[in-house]
RNA sequence: GGAGCGUUGGUCAAGGGGUUAAGACACCUCCCUUUCACGGAGGAAUCACGGGUUCGAUUCCCGUACGCUCUACCA
């Protein structure tokens, strides 16, 4: 291949970013990495959607979070500007007017109503969606059927039009697809699809295959969805620019629903519990907000990582990669055919891999951030911080488990489980406990064998066994039956918090107890 | 209805004429851990169906069934 790679992604601003786009990206993202091209991000958007607030900068910050827009390719701007597909309004009616010229497209008039009659009037059992094609367009009111002059007339009295394809009967197109090989059609099976609308704006079809050219793409990625209006697109190529120029197609899997079949959704997300947006999402239509994989507490190593392998694979057992390992090992010829059933268990998997693989330092920005929305004062000591991190890591999913799992580290628990105090209590171990706050007192050494050796020496002298202190020990400490291990815990809190949490403990132990007899 | 695409455990999947048909998630059992996790060992569970080709088909070919996508002046 000596012409330089260019790929491109044409994200619509009113949709949000979800699952498969951002995996699009993604596989588009490593491949034209790989062959060290450039990428292209070209909004898809319209009249009607262009001043939707923030939606770009929403598509950016997507894409910077995952990783994905190389620093050498700015998201806006460069070689073939604009890259909005409102500002290049003038460009697809170039083309459009073209296509008409050459006998290959038409102007269409039928109102809304009219198609609507159409597709009631000729809807048979045999045929029960009829499409406008060379079947019925001589019954349309088009320029084809009105014939020159009626044409003229309406034009010259601003009567509404669309541009249509003039789909040709009984040829063979065919184009190679990257992942499914050579995919044939048969023309007469497509329909004259509308290239230009009403209100001068192309329809995707029109502007893919223009903006493809003249961008110079030669890779062309996109989901499965996609692959019937493709013979279209091989259609304007073949009238506009030459079949031989024509970008390689891939067709990515779909993403399907967890449960059942069929593509996943938005509403799937919200029925089953799970995100289907990289980062929050407020809908513009309703201004409902779907929450993101971000604000949920997933790494961004995480949810590359999930969405790489979700219709990919390298054909070992390896299923943790870093973008560093995407890169080297992604080939298109492992890209998988058949759709995939997303599992957000399996989501979940991965990030609470990726808490244990990162290094503490990486995650520590991260847990800071969580501290602070909780509302925790960690303080300044990063270093018992990071050690705080080491210990929890493991026991983390998501990354405001961390709160859960940390926050007694620096702030009394407001809740203790004394239930599960309870069950086995009485006043040996209230005893006990006396005994052990008046030892630490006098004690000078908080390491933590240094405190377990204590402990053991005075459960020993008080003939209980210390396993069944350790279980009231750690409640007062930590509120549950959770956390790393308890003389740990105590040693990192310090003194005077281990022994004011004993005591407070004790106290409430004392009052529910009470509770439970009256 | 039509066209296109697809079909290995519940899910993600490796494999691709001869295999005890990898591995992961989820589930179950046990071990480890005086908590919860992590970790370790094990278990149950799969080649859609029917015809070919072949000594032999999960693998190749042809059908069938089923599923999905599309069938908008949405993308």
């Amino acid at each position: 291949m000596d012409k330089k790679v260019r790929t491109r992604f044409a994200p619509s601003p009113t949709g949000g970013l979800h699952l498969g786009g951002v995996r699009t990206v993604l596989f588009n993202y490593l491949f034209t990495k790989q062959h060290n091209g450039e990428f292209i991000l070209r909004i898809e958007d319209t009249d009607r959607t262009r001043f939707v607030q923030g939606a770009e900068e929403y598509i950016y910050e997507t894409l910077k979070w995952c990783g994905l827009i190389p620093d050498e390719s700015p998201a806006v701007g460069g070689l073939f500007a604009p890259y909005r597909q409102s500002e290049r309004k003038a460009i697809y009616r170039e083309y459009a007017d073209k296509l008409v010229a050459n006998g290959h497209a038409y102007y269409a008039f039928d109102t809304p109503e009219d198609l609507e009659r159409m597709r009631t009037d000729y809807k048979t059992e045999a045929n029960p969606s009829p499409r406008y094609d060379a079947t019925l367009r001589d019954k349309m009111r088009n320029s084809l059927s009105l014939g020159d002059s009626a044409t003229q007339e309406l034009l010259a009295k601003d009567t509404p039009y669309v541009i249509r394809i003039k789909a040709p009967l009984n040829e063979t197109l065919e184009f190679k697809d990257m992942i499914r090989g050579t995919v044939q059609f048969n023309s007469s099976e497509t329909d004259d699809k509308v290239l230009l609308k009403a209100d001068g704006m192309p329809t995707y079809h029109l502007a893919v295959v223009v903006d493809d050219f003249l961008m110079k793409i030669t890779h062309s990625f996109r989901g499965e969805e996609w692959l019937p209006s493709a013979p279209v697109h091989v259609l304007l190529w073949k009238y506009l620019f030459g079949l031989e120029n024509m970008p390689e197609w891939a067709h990515l899997p779909l993403i399907l629903k967890p449960d059942g079949n069929g593509k996943l959704s938005k509403r799937d997300g919200d029925r089953l519990g799970f995100p289907v947006f990289a980062m929050n999402w407020t809908d513009p239509r309703t201004n409902e907000l779907s929450k993101g994989y971000r604000e949920l507490g997933f790494l961004p190593e995480a949810f590359v990582n999930m969405l790489a392998v979700l219709g990919w694979n390298d054909g070992t057992e390896q299923e943790l990669f870093s973008m560093e390992e995407l890169l080297a090992k992604f080939s298109m010829d492992r890209i998988h055919k058949k759709g995939a059933k997303f599992s957000y268990d399996k989501a979940l998997w991965f990030n609470k891999e990726w808490i244990k693989r990162l290094e503490a330092d990486k995650l520590l920005p991260y847990v800071k951030a969580q501290f602070e929305e909780n509302q925790i004062e960690t303080g300044n000591d990063d270093k018992r911080l990071l050690e705080i991190i080491d210990q929890v890591k493991d026991r983390c999913i998501l990354l405001g488990d961390f709160v859960e799992q940390a926050s007694f580290f620096f702030k009394a628990p407001e809740k203790i489980d004394t239930a599960a105090i309870l069950k086995k209590w009485d006043e040996h171990k209230k005893i006990f406990f006396a005994e052990l706050v008046r030892a630490y007192e006098l004690n000078q050494d908080f390491h933590h064998e240094n405190l377990e050796n204590i402990f053991k020496e005075i459960a020993a002298a008080s003939q209980i066994k210390p396993g069944d202190l350790m279980l009231p020990f750690r409640v007062m400490l930590v509120g549950g039956k959770f956390g790393p291990h308890v003389f740990d815990i105590a040693s990192s809190i310090g003194k005077s918090d281990t022994i004011q949490r004993i005591k407070h403990g004790l106290s409430l132990i004392d009052t529910d107890a009470e509770k439970a007899t009256t």
